[in-house]
DNA sequence: TCGATATTGTTACATAGGACTACAATCGCC
DNA sequence: GGCGATTGTAGTCCTATGTAACAATATCGA
């Protein structure tokens, strides 16, 4: 219907060019935000390298390991995307071994989504190596400016 | 080649799910950019309702005001796109009357890039509706945390 | 000056992530 | 028991990219 921020081939950075006039885009906050999370798209990138681990599929990974045995359309809630998208994403996940759906007991409609052991050692790996990029990335920040940060972007999407 | 933020179909946002655990997801830069950039989206999206205006096509449009006979090839790395993405945007500007190539005389191969005057009168109005709901959609910061937000963005998009 | 090389716009093609709809199975509530 | 709501699913469509190939033109070096 509208459109909005997703994922899908990149531009690998948006530079400065030389010899711009950018008036007064820096002043949006949209532009601003923008520029900064294809920055942080871009550590994280760097991050999982080779595993094929989009954004969407790492918080899905984190997802589960702390709320295991919710449905798909939770799943989808979570990530805000439509229920058909949860599911391609649960596909993904189960394809490598990663996630396994089981039959809930209490509901014949609905699976329940698990880490598999495999998934969670990926997970450990992928959090430790994007962890460890994410203060890279952020290391042009001083401590206190990146809670501080935290915090306003927060605020913002509440 | 890789994959990376962009524009598509949309989540209408995204919600909190009641009764789940988040974990650490918000220590992570590039998570809280993203929850932020989706609402900064919506926040746009009000903004130029009916006009079909992205925001990749409202930055070319005050880019082209400010930097009138550019080519596309230069726009196209301010964008962040690719050469023929950019001749994309240039269509779809120029069918609506908003730009206009223009034959460069120094180079054969190339055009040049102006807005029309319509574009310049359709630019006013947008960004006058852009500048009042990204005001509204700052509204939940103080004047300074707006602009030490800024600060911290541009510091990491850098 | 001329030929190799690079750049520009353009076209055609491929891909990826979503949304939307329709459907069958199942649940919940009256 | 029956009807509306919900869940997973499959199918289809759309949009925004990127890549590769091409012709025209520029540029640079021998």
């Amino acid at each position: 219907m509208r459109k909005g921020p997703a994922r899908g081939p990149r531009p690998s950075s948006i530079a400065r060019v030389e010899g711009i006039d950018y008036v007064d885009l820096d002043q949006h906050l949209g532009y601003a935000l923008r520029r900064a999370q294809v920055a942080a798209f871009d550590a994280f990138h760097r991050a999982t390298a080779g595993a094929g681990v989009t954004p969407p599929r790492f918080t899905a990974l984190v997802i589960l390991n702390a709320n295991p045995g919710i449905t798909q359309s939770t799943l989808g809630q979570i990530l805000g995307t439509a229920r058909s998208g949860a599911m391609l994403l649960t596909d993904w996940l189960e394809g490598r071994g990663l996630a396994e759906r089981r039959h809930r007991p209490d509901d014949g409609r609905a699976w329940g989504l698990y880490l598999t052991p495999k998934g969670g050692r990926v997970l450990e790996t992928l959090r430790r190596r994007v962890r460890q990029q994410d203060r890279r990335f952020a290391g042009r920040l001083a401590g206190r400016e990146r809670r501080e940060l935290l915090r306003l972007l927060e605020k913002l999407a509440a």
